[in-house]
DNA sequence: CGCGATTTGTGCACGTCTTCACAAGCGCCT
DNA sequence: AGGCGCTTGTGAAGACGTGCACAAATCGCG
């Protein structure tokens, strides 16, 4: 389509792109059509349509359209997306462009991990520094990186551009972890502790709780089971579906 | 209305206490309830108010109720929620009253960290196998757990009640792996593995990609970054919005 | 050069989630 | 006993996200 201007050609970055403002389920999404573009393009595929992206992303088509619109015009009609176009413009809207520093806090059994996992390296991520608060940790060399205190971390945000943190600690030191981020500059934090984190406004927090995951698994399976477990009475909530609850619900409720 | 007998007293089970079929977006705040709940209770509180629960969750407390309203009514006017009796209806609607078995599969960087967090066992869960396809990986021992090959999945599930299972694997082998599982009849699964997976109706997936949490990072930095930079232009953006740049579920105040 | 096949971009309707605001209910104090 | 303050539970409104269905746009072919 025409002089659609790249909001954010790469080359040029001076006036303003004008980051168009997404829904956040729309941020939440673009990662995901990120790593499936990539297979493509690695498979040689020059063009796609949504059509295909959808499913290599696991959704739907029409919402992949609605979400790419509102990053422009990319696409051809009757042909369908530009693989290498596309990634430079999502890579552009997340802000990849450049490698971010990430500072990873607590280098435990789930940081220890998290500071060998090339997925972050193979997506745009590069730990620059990994910091405990335990002393018989500090000196440990993990994955060509040494372990520092954390009460280094002005000192290692002086060295680098910090602004994402990522905290690995128990949930009783997470909060202390946050407010030295905080204090040292660092404006998103990444949480895999299992608490609430209270940050001053500005400052992004996410969460990753692993047994939370598996508790929602949990409740379906508890559903699903308690869905296929009773053939044998009077068959009453099987059968009846969304209506038919009331049944099971008001049995006799005054005495036992 | 008023005389709810609870639906599911976890010592009376006989009658199928009829779950009531809750939004998604409360099943997924539950846990995080449950985890204010049990600090609570540790620290000795018998009751809280759905202000002071919601604070401690880092929700609304107008979310809270609404959230909690859908498991029947186990408040007190004037008084609050019983600390005890809220944390027995939420176990028991999530299905935690029995300790569920997980099969971990894929027992490298990232499995290793996962077959030894202890968040799992403390939250209901029992890790009942770890599996990997590498046979020089058989044989290890890893918190208690000899790792098996992936293989003898079917042995394991004849072992066990295996209902959840962990896909921990690199993409390439991940979707192999879970149809080893859903032919051993797990019917939910979480899936580290950075691809989408393809399973037959009932079965639940649930994706945690690591890289994915830092890339929405890095989008809102890059959003920041962009609307800081410019307070000369025409500005649009920046006044645009109203109240609240903080889109995403962060929260404040924990007080006290 | 025009036509048909194809695929994008989007208006619209629908469902879900969030938030406000307030009546109903409960306990306590007088 | 009665009133008062506190807190839950919920109706209603609005914001948000989803999916359908189709017009607009493009390409390839005859």
């Amino acid at each position: 389509m025409s002089q659609h201007r790249h909001p954010g050609a790469p080359g040029r970055a001076g006036a303003v792109p004008a980051l168009p403002d997404l829904p956040e389920a729309t941020v939440a999404r673009l990662p995901e059509y990120l790593r499936a573009l990539h297979n493509l393009a690695d498979a040689g595929h020059e063009t796609v349509s949504s059509e295909g992206l959808s499913a290599a992303a696991g959704v739907n088509s029409a919402k992949l359209r609605k979400d790419l619109s509102h990053l422009g015009s990319y696409g051809t009609r009757g042909v369908g997306y530009d693989v290498a176009l596309l990634i430079e413009q999502i890579e552009y809207v997340l802000g990849l462009t450049q490698r971010r520093a990430v500072a990873l806090v607590g280098v435990g059994n789930l940081g220890h991990a998290l500071a060998g996992y090339d997925g972050f390296a193979s997506r745009g991520f590069r730990i620059a520094a990994l910091l405990d608060a335990d002393p018989s940790r500090v000196g440990e060399e993990i994955n060509g990186l040494v372990v520092r205190h954390v009460d280094e971390l002005p000192a290692v945000a002086a060295e680098e551009s910090l602004a994402i943190g990522v905290i690995a600690t128990p949930a009783a030191a997470a909060q202390k972890v946050a407010d030295q981020l905080v204090a040292v500059g660092v404006t998103s934090i990444l949480n895999f502790a299992p608490c609430v984190l209270s940050v001053p406004e500005g400052v992004d927090v996410r969460k990753v709780d692993l047994a939370i995951e598996l508790q929602i698994l949990s409740f379906h399976e508890h559903r699903k089971a308690s869905l296929t477990a009773l053939p044998a009475t009077g068959g009453s909530a099987l059968t009846a579906l969304p209506g038919g609850l009331a049944a099971t619900d008001t049995q006799e409720a005054i005495g036992t």
